[in-house]
DNA sequence: ACTATTTTTAAACAAATGATTAAAAATAGT
DNA sequence: ACTATTTTTAATCATTTGTTTAAAAATAGT
């Protein structure tokens, strides 16, 4: 094992992660990845069988991305509803502007195969039984928020965070924004987005 | 011209509306396309001349779906700010619940394709050069709202309506919610997110 | 009824695409 | 230096896929 050949494999792997993520699994012709990555075509079967175990491979990789980082500020014990908000944010936007493509991926993903995602994530399950869910409640039952459905709370949170990054080509395509100013606004939302949730939960 | 050339050529669109919308261009194949649509395969070609020109035309009349009942709303003289507010979600939610899959559609076909996407579209110019945004400006300027980067609030606006229904499969798939929970749960967001997007014009 | 036109069909074509093979080149172990 | 193993390459295969063709069937015009 040499170092060129871990090289090998992580460039097919890295070009592979790129086009997916943009193009989709249809979308992405195994001589493009070959091609992205600089090497023969043959070595993409070499070194992952397929172009289906390497999009398995992708998708593990990208749900873990995803998903891995939150459960770890929903269940800290030491921080408040607010405060694990305003982590929550930070942290998706960062990790977001480091990785724009992400949300369309998985997007996709879960319409090309739900079977699939369910199986790789229990992220749901892990948020509902998470420290933050049983904070959620418990405001709720001591009235210091409003009894307002969790799911349209955390729709509203995944919204406000995610959505920009799905129509950021939207807005770069109508020249209404360009890279810099797009990273601009989505920074702003990290102190924003937490006001706006927090207002949404004095709401009726 | 008979019934049965409309109804052919009807057929197919409607076949390959529903798929190019679902799986995309790559992800939709021509036979998949005849085989829901119960044509021979040559009809297809026959009839549209190739699956670029037939995507194309789903294009345009999606689009159209999408964008083209909203402008007269947001132009309206006589109805206030908030009044448009409530207008628009309520357009929105009845039009996504009829076509789920529509923004999910729309932001596939940006990221192939942003050039054509940007020539079907003066969208953002019909919403920068509308009443409703004199309104919002006005509103601004004489200090009744604060003085919220315009974007934010369109963005914010759209993420509260649209994020759910990209999302669905995501919930549907874990069986969060089935298709009548999920109907419920987005007509709540009618008389929810104006009161919401309201209260996010009271901060800072 | 006859003819011209339109629509439909089965078959085939050509290019694209995912995958494999067998040989060559590079590398590691001794 | 020699051998075994691993990696890379060029060529090829088998399917899939978008499109075309030529004939058959259906329809319209008279």
């Amino acid at each position: 094992m040499s170092e060129k050949e871990l090289d090998t494999e992580q460039k097919i792997k890295e070009a592979a992660r790129v086009l997916f993520q943009e193009k989709g699994f249809a979308g992405t012709k195994t001589r493009d990845i070959a091609e992205a990555a600089g090497i023969n075509l043959a070595l993409l079967n070499y070194y992952f069988r397929s172009k289906q175990k390497l999009y398995d491979l992708i998708m593990t990789e990208t749900m873990q991305t995803f998903f891995g980082g939150i459960i770890s500020i929903l269940n800290r014990k030491e921080t408040s509803l607010e405060e694990k908000i305003e982590q929550f944010v930070d942290h998706y936007i960062n990790l977001l502007i480091e990785n724009n493509n992400v949300p369309h991926f998985i997007l996709n993903m879960v319409r090309e195969n739900p079977e699939e995602y369910v199986k790789k994530i229990g992220m749901m399950e892990a948020a509902r039984s998470s420290f933050f869910f049983q904070q959620f409640m418990q405001a709720a039952m001591e009235g210091k928020i409003p009894p307002l459905n969790p799911l349209h709370f955390f729709m509203n949170l995944m919204s406000l965070v995610v959505f920009p990054f799905l129509a950021k080509p939207m807005l770069t395509a109508t020249a209404q924004l360009n890279e810099d100013q797009f990273e601009q606004i989505v920074n702003e939302r990290k102190r924003l987005i937490p006001l706006w949730i927090k207002e949404t939960l004095s709401v009726k």
